[in-house]
DNA sequence: CATGATGTGCTAAATTTTTAGCATCAACCC
DNA sequence: GGGTTGATGCTAAAAATTTAGCACATCATG
């Protein structure tokens, strides 16, 4: 949790394309990252996640292939409750409403249904 | 929005503060920083911060008090954008539901109350 | 089988970030 | 008034980050 406040800017800018892209080549790195270093920065900069335990790779076929060791689950729910804790006081809803009248956000009916059902739910479990 | 990934750590932490608080003065922020440096270093820290534009003072009595430029507002819904984008391939709906379902979150009646009829809302200026 | 393309590993240097120290000023209190 | 307290401004040094260069391995291919 504090961990994550440690990550340099670059290393944050490459958790980030692995956690957008879930897995990826360090080419697909170099790729995705603003104001793309030279390849050998990308190799270096996994290679220290690696060592600090952030990232993980396997081998496929000749190249390596990185991904987060968190799961995707437990990385977004904590950047969520990060964001949640600093913009909104720690307040889901407030954040969810937000969320709601983003202008770029444009929900579909579908999706608002979905939503309600989720709500519904919510209150089932909460009792 | 690019300017966002070039914080550096310590001067994402101070905008993480004052985001958080609002505003605030040198001795809050570095009460509030992980890992707090000296004194000396959270001020030129935050003469950066106010150089290159991301924050700004207003002298109270005898101290300063800043505070970031950008509205809680704006400051927020881009936050929670980039958020959206990185661990929910762009979809609030999706964000919604992790938000709904996180342990700590623990949504009562009234907030979920509250949450229908801003979907209730959204519906209707859907139209 | 030589060679070019595409990987990785490692290391050292450049740059940026972070830090602390010191000078200065204003207010307050004795 | 003189001194103490608690601010700010600036600068230089320390530390960390970021970068690129080079050596080497593997695979495909002409």
């Amino acid at each position: 949790m504090s961990a994550e406040q440690h990550l340099s800017r670059r290393e944050r800018q490459i958790m980030d394309v692995l956690h957008a892209k879930q897995s990826a080549t360090a080419a697909e790195i170099l790729a995705a990252l603003p104001d793309p270093p030279s390849y050998s920065s990308v190799r270096a900069l996994l290679r220290i996640l690696e060592d600090k335990g952030h990232i993980k790779h396997r081998e496929e076929g000749v190249r390596y292939v990185y991904l987060p060791c968190a799961s995707h689950e437990s990385a977004s729910r904590s950047a969520l409750k990060r964001l949640v804790a600093t913009f909104f006081q720690g307040s889901a809803t407030e954040a969810v409403a937000a969320l709601l009248d983003a202008q770029d956000a444009k929900l579909s009916d579908a999706e608002l249904n979905k939503l309600q059902q989720l709500i519904k739910q919510a209150r089932k479990e909460g009792r």
